[in-house]
DNA sequence: TTTATAAGTGAAGGTAGATTCACAAAAAGG
DNA sequence: CCTTTTTGTGAATCTACCTTCACTTATAAA
């Protein structure tokens, strides 16, 4: 039927990207095998000549939200030296990113993590850290500059930081989009930028 | 085998805190029927001389988790009239509740809320709704007093309120409780109330 | 004490979904 | 053009649950 015959690189992308689809649309506990391949064109069982199983599926899936995250860490580097306004924009590419990729909060906090593998749990950790450390470097660079008050933990700042997002993020979902998520994340920021500012 | 037979009031109670027990330990992907009966003492058919089916035992338990919210909001108020005393109080309680029935956020936040029926998801919105416009409620009642900055939205503050102690929740799952979520809100808290007083 | 009602049991039916396997057919390599 | 490898298919299996039902039996009411 499906006539068609790809590669299994190609199949390989398409179908985390299918997968990804389903979830933002459909949530976790609806991800499965026949829904991702009735999405790629396949028959369920040919999705297993590409992963060995559902989890490997997933696991490619959180590679793709890692390396998102960290695409948005490395442009911001490269945008600006100033700390206040790496964490601004960092901030603002967050908020973007999760808002044209729900999939990706609905993975990273799904029950699949949460109380999955601990190999899993252990390497989601490894990304938020990852993240996290970023971040905290950017506070850190800022406290020497003197641009951000010293006495404060950089590791506080950080997490603070995910959430002047995280709260609005759910509640945005909650209340089908009517809530304008961009809008609070920039008042938030004037907020929370004032009260780390030095001086 | 079970012998003893209960009234219906008293095993209804016995299945909501069996359930919200087996979700703190092994999250809602692994909340049966079966497992909430075997922790009840009972087989799995009994569940159905207390609850219609499995939806309603959610049901029930989301009853139990407002209600714990609402406490808190309302034994904050009777605790202290001080605008910024009653958030204080409120986020430590917040976090004293969580860090007790960790089955709460796994709850309110899972998939069978967010991507479940549309009347389910409602009522979900209106706990988060009541529980903000609590909070917005204090603001106000500081902003008037001229304790908390009036230029700032209240809403723009309840949200950066539950978005102090919300990251650090997750951080300290992820982290297997090496975390310290207490001392982390304690030190977001002094920032944020520093952030929102006046003056 | 008798009896009606509420609670508890075990077997059985039903569904959804993951995974395997033997077979078919396209593509790549020679 | 022929052969090998890679992809795709459909049927079949297996598992984990939810839910129903015909029965017991304890408990409370009369």
């Amino acid at each position: 039927m499906g006539i068609e015959k790809l590669r299994t690189e190609i199949r390989r992308e398409q179908i985390v990207q299918a997968a990804l689809n389903l979830i933002a649309s459909h949530g976790m506990r609806k991800l499965s095998i026949a829904g991702v391949a009735r999405r790629v064109g396949l028959v369920p069982s040919a999705i297993y000549r590409h992963f060995k199983n559902k989890d490997e599926v997933l696991d490619a899936a959180l590679e793709f939200i890692r390396n998102r995250l960290l695409d948005n860490v490395k442009e911001v580097f490269e945008e600006t030296i100033d700390p206040l306004e790496r964490l601004r924009r960092l901030l603002m590419r967050h908020a973007k990113l999760i808002r044209e990729n729900q999939a990706i909060p609905l993975v990273i906090f799904s029950e699949e993590v949460y109380h999955g593998s601990p190999e899993r749990k252990a390497r989601v950790r490894g990304i938020m850290q990852g993240y996290l450390d970023r971040v905290s470097d950017i506070v850190r660079q800022g406290q020497q500059e003197g641009r951000i008050r010293s006495e404060i933990d950089p590791k506080t700042i950080s997490l603070m930081f995910i959430g002047l997002f995280q709260p609005a993020a759910i509640f945005w979902h909650m209340s089908d989009g009517e809530f304008d998520v961009t809008k609070h994340t920039e008042k938030a920021w004037k907020v929370f930028s004032k009260a780390i500012q030095a001086n």
